[in-house]
DNA sequence: GCCGTTTTCGGCCCGACTGTTTTCAGTCG
């Protein structure tokens, strides 16, 4: 089986739990939990980097000791510290982990003088109340494991939100706290800011002149239904539907320091940290300060340039590169949505979307696109009503007629072409010649091994028709993991062919991920943001695939629909 | 375990809240 890089991450990051139960060194566990991230975050296959004897240890956080473990993972498939790790303790442990309230500490405790190690067992424990007899324990930690236990049971595979389903709830949270006597602002953090996909809580950070008002208003509100901490400056609360919100409220001048604090990502602001400390700065969230003088903290920009900073847009805050591009000037200037031109990905009536043609164009119109392209499904795809060639050049004929009848945009004939088992378009050459542009991508046999699945996509780029392979990964967010493909192999071949990727606009794909889009870019491959749309607000999501754009570090030029129209004609033909 | 114009040792980001304690450890973000 072929490691990923999320194999690595899970292992790494699993060591570093249970080194932690273990009691040992803070910094070595710190190494482990760091690596585990750049791993995880890498837009290279580790294992590829390994085969060609590349030197890991130019990887951030990565030394000689952990390199010699990564190639073993690669190598072998296992870890050996794991294993042995796993001989010392139960596993199991690390589910009792991810009870809210238990740490490594409490955790080793309950292991050692109870040999309790797994939610279940914990679970009768609390409930006969051994738990709180315990050194450290009370009455209310008991109380808390059965609360978070039931928690953990009842929202088993949620989890994290996706970010447009988080929009929903925080906004209107943040407009009845705004509208609290006393309120001078309030504003969004965290990885909300960030522009996640899924968003895990909500932090929400407000100016006022009496913070005591406003945790009571926030507390007060309609939708809380469990208060987890409250105190002056920062309250927890739970809403319906399980979503957490963190709300801080700090002084004005602090409010740029705070906002970067709240923002995040934790990695990002312990590097900025770890600079300050190097010039003899502490920064925290209530500003920069030397000694215990404060010499910034009203805007994020101030407490940036303290630390001879840019400002840093909250989608690059992963320390993932960023600082050092700041450092030095390189920071990417991020696609926005005033540079998009148009949108190719549009369903219409004809297959499986809501409106006609003509309702898609006008919306579009209204929106400021120069142009859009129509693409509906192919016959294959029969449940979303896939078009056969006939029914396909119908429509092509309709869509001249249309081109007449609304100005102001240009309409671009393509089609959602689907790419077959063994890797053949859904439609005829001759009547792939008719269209202006293709979307390729696949909607069957998502279980082939990653070799197949590879091979298949590359034998349809083959088809000189290919222009643009559409939601690369399959996956549906919560509902659908990505079926197995090399997405490095998948691009080079992109690459050498012309062929631009697709990052989906819709919320529930994002597909490119951010990772994707940062291995496009250092690759030279061109991506299409696209919304997908199957019916008029859906064209609205395009702002969910900047986001994720921005996360991989895209600017417009790396965009194809931010370019002319005529431009953009270049890109989609292919040389014979 | 990593890292280095204070390099091969001795550092490693910072603070709030809770619960148990009576001055602080543990957890969290």
């Amino acid at each position: 089986m072929a490691i990923r890089n999320d194999d690595i991450e899970r292992i790494f990051s699993e060591v570093a739990d249970m080194l932690d139960i273990k009691g040992e060194n803070q910094f070595r566990i710190r190494s482990y939990r760091n690596a585990a991230r750049t791993v995880g975050s890498l837009s290279r296959n580790v294992v590829d980097m390994v085969k060609e004897q590349q030197d890991l240890t130019k990887l951030p956080g990565i030394g000689k000791d952990l390199a010699g473990k990564i190639r073993q993972i690669c190598q072998t498939g296992r870890l050996d510290l794991l294993e042995q790790l796993k001989q010392e303790m139960p596993d199991e442990l690390l589910a009792i982990m991810d009870i809210p309230g238990l740490g490594p500490k409490r955790v080793k405790t309950i292991y050692n003088e109870l040999d309790i190690n797994n939610p279940e067992d914990l679970k009768k424990a609390a409930q006969e109340h051994r738990i709180s007899k315990l050194p450290g324990f009370g009455n209310k930690i008991e109380k808390n494991i059965l609360e978070g236990i039931a928690q953990i049971e009842t929202s088993a595979g949620q989890g994290r939100i996706a970010l447009a389903f988080a929009e929903r709830i925080i906004e209107p949270l943040c407009e009845y706290l705004a509208a609290g006597q006393g309120v001078f602002e309030v504003v969004q953090a965290g990885s909300y800011r960030r522009r996640m996909e899924t968003v895990g809580d909500a932090d929400i950070l407000v100016t006022c002149r009496d913070g005591a008002d406003v945790m009571d208003r926030f507390v007060g509100y309609e939708d809380v239904v469990d208060v987890i901490a409250k105190g002056h400056t920062k309250s927890s609360a739970v809403l319906r539907g399980g979503l957490q919100v963190d709300l801080r409220v700090v002084p004005q001048e602090s409010y740029g320091a705070a906002l970067i604090y709240f923002t995040g990502s934790k990695e990002h602001n312990v590097a900025i940290r770890k600079i300050a400390v190097e010039k003899g700065l502490k920064i925290n969230e209530y500003g920069i300060f030397r000694g215990k003088r404060s010499i910034a903290g009203r805007t994020e920009k101030d407490v940036y340039r303290k630390i001879d900073l840019p400002y840093i847009e909250p989608e690059l805050r992963e320390n993932r590169g960023e600082i050092e591009a700041g450092l030095t000037g390189r920071l990417p200037k991020l696609v926005s949505m005033d540079d998009i031109r148009g949108d190719l990905h549009i369903h219409t009536k004809w297959s499986d979307g809501r409106y006609s043609i003509e309702q898609m164009a006008e919306r579009a119109k209204q929106i400021g696109y120069d142009y859009i392209g129509i693409a509906d499904h192919t016959q294959a795809v029969a449940v979303a009503g896939g078009l056969k060639p006939e029914r396909l050049l119908e429509q092509l004929d309709e869509i001249g007629r249309i081109r007449k009848k609304v100005k102001g945009i240009t309409i671009l004939k393509g089609s959602e072409v689907d790419i077959l088992g063994d890797g053949r378009l859904d439609l005829p050459d001759e009547v792939l010649a008719r269209l202006d542009f293709t979307v390729c991508s696949i909607h069957s046999q998502f279980g082939l091994s990653q070799n197949e699945q590879t091979q298949r996509i590359i034998r349809a780029m083959d088809n000189r028709y290919f222009n643009i392979f559409a939601h690369p990964t399959g996956r549906r967010l919560g509902q659908r993991e990505p079926y197995a493909l090399d997405m490095e192999r998948v691009m080079k071949a992109a690459k050498q062919r012309g062929i631009i990727l697709e990052l989906n606009a819709n919320p529930d794909r994002l597909d490119l991920n951010d990772i994707h889009c940062r291995m496009a870019k250092e690759l030279g491959v061109k991506v299409i943001i696209n919304t997908d749309a199957h019916q008029l607000d859906d064209l609205d999501y395009m702002r969910f695939g900047l986001y994720q754009a921005r996360r991989g570090w895209l600017e417009a030029v790396d965009v194809v629909n931010t370019r002319k129209i005529g431009d953009l004609r270049k890109l989609i033909t292919r040389k014979k």
